[in-house]
DNA sequence: AACGCCAACTGGTCATACCACTTGACCTGC
DNA sequence: GCAGGTCAAGTGGTATGACCAGTTGGCGTT
């Protein structure tokens, strides 16, 4: 087995997932109040500042309500949560969560054409050198996880080049969600990454600067692997739901 | 002028605040190092804890990289920052950043309508009628305001639908964004959700079941002002232009 | 019964001490 | 001279205890 860096977990980060595990598994729920600060230290056989951390933590991504002198409460992370908790909810306890990771397909393939769209409309002559670049990379390897490297940053360029702050800092959060398990996902993915003509004919539409043609071009990427990576998730669920029952 | 609840930022809000500002501003570039804790806490005049407290929040938006023994360097906020922090950009130092408001407008324009064809194919009868619900009370009434309010009920009620936990967290940190400003952006937003005909059709087309009608519905809500409120951004842009320049 | 005060509890902040880890200079032995 | 190990200094990590500040609810007064 290849050697693996050792992960470091700090006290606060227990902290936080331990209580993250309450609030999005429904042990706490939205309205009810959290135990005080020195009370959870105490359980928890933590410091005060140790939990502080963690629920401030917590606090700012709109999963807690604290208030000075008043008690904490759960707010309900369905309503108020960003797309930052992704990677959490994505693989929760160790395993794949299906349904979302059929959402994330699904937004991939509905974001990725307009992206492209709009790199086709604002990319200059640089930007169809770097993506050409970037699949002679991709169709110069065997190794998946290097092409999957490969694609992402294809898409990372296509993201610069269509010059949106929002779409970037999506691509920013799902990158951080997906590149965790980029290494298991290899199998899965190789239908798409091996697919270096299907991204020559992208790079060729953005290149020359035609959003329609770029749209449909991008859709054509990334809709088969889609597909059948969306009709194996459901598999999967049915599959857990006969388990369960019997 | 009405009493407005009075804002108490915290002594750690201030100097994430603070270290944020140089950090997007660009006054310490990425790979640099930031002063120590200790040394920060004594620039600034506050305790370890607090500042202690401000650094981990902005390493949990991975815009900071802290090692144990080592030092703490900023990362590329435009590389890693996620989409919780878009509220932060969107107004820096009280203003709203005409850029990011652009891109803002144009993902809702890109996504909106694909969210529409998903609640569109998944949403059941019972969507039909609290939509109806909705734009009614939209309809209802004559301030801007609170049609705006509904407005965010009802595509609320469209992401639920479209059963998708990636979209509704990328609406949650949209709306966080949105909801700020939501006031001041009465009168622009006027247009848009003074059209109670247009969200009708769409709920007719979401109701019908109809995945491509919904998608063209929606693009007819979202775009007239999409289309006019760029064009007022790039007025203001060039206009901002000629004022450096002069 | 209504009001106002106050004690108890909550989160907010601080100072300090010590632990754990990284780094780099220095020193040793070859 | 240099590869190796050693160690001190500096960094972040954690804990303790104290006190400040705000909220709440009960209890007494009116």
């Amino acid at each position: 087995m290849p050697l693996q860096p050792v992960v470091r977990r700090s006290v606060p980060d227990e902290v936080f997932d331990q209580v993250l595990g309450e609030v999005v598994d429904g042990g706490i729920e939205p309205g009810e109040t959290l135990p005080s600060e020195r009370r959870l230290a105490e359980v928890l056989g933590v410091s005060r500042p140790a939990v502080r951390e963690a629920l401030q933590r917590m606090a700012q991504t709109r999963l807690l309500e604290v208030r000075h002198g008043g008690s904490t409460t759960v707010r309900d992370f369905k309503r108020f949560a960003g797309l930052d908790l992704l990677p959490q909810l994505l693989v929760r306890r160790g395993n794949l969560d299906a349904a979302v990771a059929r959402s994330v397909l699904e937004a991939r393939l509905a974001i990725g054409p307009s992206v492209a769209a709009l790199a086709a409309d604002r990319g200059g002559p640089a930007l169809a050198a770097a993506l050409e670049g970037t699949v002679d990379a991709l169709a110069a390897t065997d190794d998946d996880v290097e092409r999957q490297r490969h694609a992402l940053t294809y898409w990372d360029q296509v993201v610069d080049a269509a010059d949106s702050v929002v779409f970037r800092l999506m691509f920013n959060s799902l990158r951080a969600a997906y590149e965790p398990a980029l290494e298991a996902l290899a199998p899965a993915m190789a239908e798409e990454v091996g697919q270096a003509g299907a991204y020559r004919v992208l790079t060729a539409a953005i290149a020359a600067g035609d959003p329609d043609t770029a749209r449909a071009a991008a859709d054509r990427v990334l809709r088969p692997a889609t597909d059948s990576l969306i009709a194996a998730l459901s598999a999967l669920d049915l599959q857990n739901d006969e388990e369960k029952h019997s």
